[in-house]
DNA sequence: GTAAAGGTTATACTTAAGTATAGAGTCAAG
DNA sequence: CTTGACTCTATACTTAAGTATAACCTTTAC
């Protein structure tokens, strides 16, 4: 199989050279295989773990938070019941973020039905609807 | 009706009193009216735009696009059209999001089922199905 | 009426997450 | 066999989103 240079990984995964390296140095990535002369050998596999990373960051996700997700992976064999708690947390966290989504689309709807009914807006409490849960 | 002081709001919406002023500078929050001798004076809605701030940063959003958000509301009367079409947007991204997180949630669904029967989760193939949609 | 608590501005510092640059070595195409 | 594209490390810069500090003024509580 062949190996990929950083400048491939980079394109392929969208980012820039520079955030790989970081990513590595944050431990994000594993450290690579080397060639001879020094070069980093990376393998399709990395191509994806970056496209997860950017993918969870979107969905506001910290990069901490990103490494415990790509931790669950690695240490599962290791200690599976605090890989299961922490997933759970995570699948916790992840309902709250769905369910404040979804007021938000909600309001976000009723706004977009105001402007084609043309009443004025001041009928669509946006902040009040847009709330965090009390 | 009686004003907030800036201490009282950052109490009550669970902030910096720094950050409130941050959030002014950056014309996430309206200026305020002053007291005689300066001190800004708030109402409530203060304490829950706030909130709303905080919560859909949270959910991902940057404060650059919550601007946006808060902006609807405001221009609603004014643009109606570009309005609309500024929340429908924001409605698919919502849209898109939702379904990141709930592919998320069914993976770690999977693995912690995976935990629960003690096997080795290699067979949890939390990387490939967390990628984003392809 | 005087401290303590809380407000004001302005400026500087911090953290996360990159991005850019310099100076040097390496690879591959003509 | 050299030139241009690529890589390496190390260091420094940038942006977003705050936080902290200094030096000063105002309000409140005893």
């Amino acid at each position: 199989m062949k190996y990929l240079t950083i400048g491939k990984v980079a394109k392929q995964a969208q980012v820039n050279i520079q955030t790989i390296r970081y990513y590595e140095r944050q431990e994000l990535l594993p450290k690579p295989l080397r060639s001879e002369s020094g070069y980093r050998q990376y393998t399709s596999d990395t191509v994806k773990r970056i496209r997860f990373i950017k993918h969870a960051q979107e969905l506001g996700f910290s990069l901490k938070e990103i490494a415990e997700l790509l931790a669950l992976r690695v240490h599962a064999d290791v200690a599976c019941e605090s890989v299961k708690s922490l997933a759970e947390a995570k699948i916790q966290d992840i309902e709250l973020k769905i369910q404040s989504l979804q007021r938000m689309k909600q309001t976000l709807s009723t706004l977009v039905t105001c402007c084609e009914h043309r009443k004025n807006t001041s009928d669509c409490p946006i902040l009040e609807a847009l709330e965090p849960p009390s």
